[in-house]
DNA sequence: CCGCTCATGTAACTGGTTACATGATTTA
DNA sequence: TAAATCATGTAACCAGTTACATGAGCGG
């Protein structure tokens, strides 16, 4: 029984959490997210509550309003048990360990930009990253209960760390 | 001209700054890292190469020792060109953003845990943490060069905010 | 009636994964 | 000489991406 991706795990989360969930629901979740990782495309979506309703995590039933088709998911007691495997613990390497982060990765290369190039590297990423930080913060002020403030201040305090070691490199570059 | 991956970003990065490299030392430095994200599997890396050089982005040099083949990968100007258009500025949306955390994604979640359980999952997550921050600092004292040295900071400061947001959770969720 | 949103899906592709296969060279 | 390491690769698979297709219901 192999193990659940993040994906598959969220969206059992999901509907665990909320009830009755459509795919469409689900979609609009991921696409609404203040985080830019989830795509929630269709392609992804669609197969994958089919994949989990046929492994018996999902069970789907018929809520159509008039002509109008619509399959709304519930958890199966055995989603259950599968979505609170994949919660932990015991908690992977994979899921403590640090994150892989575009913006770290680049680091280790900037000494391949000219200096001036360098420093509009850190401009724009501080420009940026400062925008981003308002929209999580934003975002984060709307949370629903405890757990989901506690997750959306995670992203916040990340981000903060973030920013402060990159102005912490600007510093150091600029030397 | 599609965009290149974080992988392949990766790849021209360290080619550009090793120099002459083969598929296996690549493979070797992905392997070896300390972050869990990068498998450096054989299927991943020696189709890449392939790949980048078919382009013109990389050409493959023979510099077999006697009867045992190896292949130099070099940069080409137009490999570079590339990796700097990679490398950035502009930086995109998801390179900035923060990064997916499955740590933080499972926050979410955590009231669907007894608090017994609950309990445990932090316990467990501050050991883990810890564990593989002493890896990262460990790691980091290695590093060569500037840039080397301040990205490898980077992943030691996001582990310690991670884990004093950890330590903040633990603290509201015993209340 | 036109366009937007709700709602469900499929098709082609792609980058990466695990597992396997092969052979040369070094070291215990 | 046996085992480990150097070194290169292939095959099967899989999750997620973009793009496309279909149709109902609703507001202007």
């Amino acid at each position: 029984m192999r193990e659940l991706t993040e994906l598959e795990g969220c969206v059992l989360g999901h509907v665990w959490e909320k009830g009755p969930c459509t795919a469409y629901a689900l979609r609009q979740m991921f696409l609404g997210s203040a985080s830019p990782h989830w795509s929630g495309s269709a392609g992804a979506i669609y197969p994958l509550v089919q994949r989990l309703a046929r492994q018996g995590l999902l069970r789907a039933r018929d809520q159509a309003t008039g002509r109008r088709r619509s399959k709304g998911y519930v958890l199966t007691p055995a989603g259950f048990a599968r979505f609170l495997r994949w919660l932990g613990p015991p908690l992977s390497e994979e899921t403590v360990g640090v994150p892989m982060d575009p913006l770290r990765t680049r680091f280790y290369f900037l000494g391949a930009l000219k200096p001036e190039q360098r420093a509009q590297f850190l401009v724009d990423a501080e420009a940026k990253m400062q925008d981003h930080l308002a929209r999580l913060e934003k975002a984060g002020r709307q949370s629903e209960g405890l757990y989901d403030a506690l997750a959306n201040r995670g992203s916040v305090v990340m981000m903060k760390a973030r920013l402060a070691w990159l102005r912490g490199v600007s510093e150091e570059a600029s030397k």
